[in-house]
DNA sequence: ATAGCGATTGACT
DNA sequence: GTCAATCGCTATA
């Protein structure tokens, strides 16, 4: 559950649809070259802080850091099943169809009222907020990234499988599990990380 | 100081 | 399916 309280008013709702980003290695991230900037340095800092990029002269993306403080790493709602404040999302986004509001990474900044002021903001204590909420009952489909130039795909997107609250984008190959699952398979490529490391 | 570009969207063919 | 809008960040001079 995503939640932000922008303009003193709640809105928020689940989250359906993420993409992991890398330090460096990860030719798609901000943090691809080598060294900390002005704008990825909070993709570097503590987890469980809200990283915001503005892109495209219009749109903010929001990211939750997830990696310890010192390695980049974060996630990119990509999209929320809109469950909190909709009349509000529907002021700020214009009126659309729920499943429009935000269905995709714009998009659910712009429902969230998230700026770059938001930028670095501690989670539970800025304006935005992420609570744990039941396991989903729907598969989750796995995919590549959405929107890098070529050769900077991996398969680090993860989707709630069928659910109508997904971006639409050009899936390309794609495969489902369970999430159990895929936490498992995480868990493994972090012990092999850690291996490769020693 | 500044050219080039982008983790997109919305409108249009 | 194509395409323009738009501006902060990064890299280069």
């Amino acid at each position: 559950m995503l939640v932000s309280r922008a303009d003193g008013v709640l809105t928020g709702g689940r989250i359906v649809e993420t993409e992991a980003y890398l330090g460096q290695g990860d030719p798609g991230s901000h943090a691809a070259t080598r060294g900390i900037t002005k704008r990825n340095a909070v993709m570097y800092g503590p987890p469980g802080c809200a990283y915001v990029y503005f892109t495209y002269g219009n749109h903010h993306m929001l990211n939750l850091v997830t990696e310890e403080e010192g390695t980049a790493g974060a996630v990119l709602v990509r999209a929320i099943e809109p469950q909190l404040g909709t009349d509000e999302m529907v002021r700020r986004r214009g009126a659309r169809p729920m499943h429009e509001l935000a269905n995709g990474p714009g998009k659910v900044a712009q429902a969230l009222g998230l700026d770059l002021r938001d930028n670095g903001s501690v989670l539970g204590v800025g304006r935005v907020a992420v609570f744990d909420a039941p396991p989903p009952s729907e598969p989750v489909a796995v995919s590549g990234r959405i929107g890098l130039t070529a050769g900077h795909e991996r398969t680090l997107r993860f989707y709630l499988e069928g659910d109508e609250h997904v971006s639409r984008g050009r899936t390309g190959p794609r495969r489902t599990a369970r999430l159990t699952d895929l936490k498992d398979e995480a868990r493994a490529g972090d012990a092999r990380r850690w291996k490769d490391d020693a």
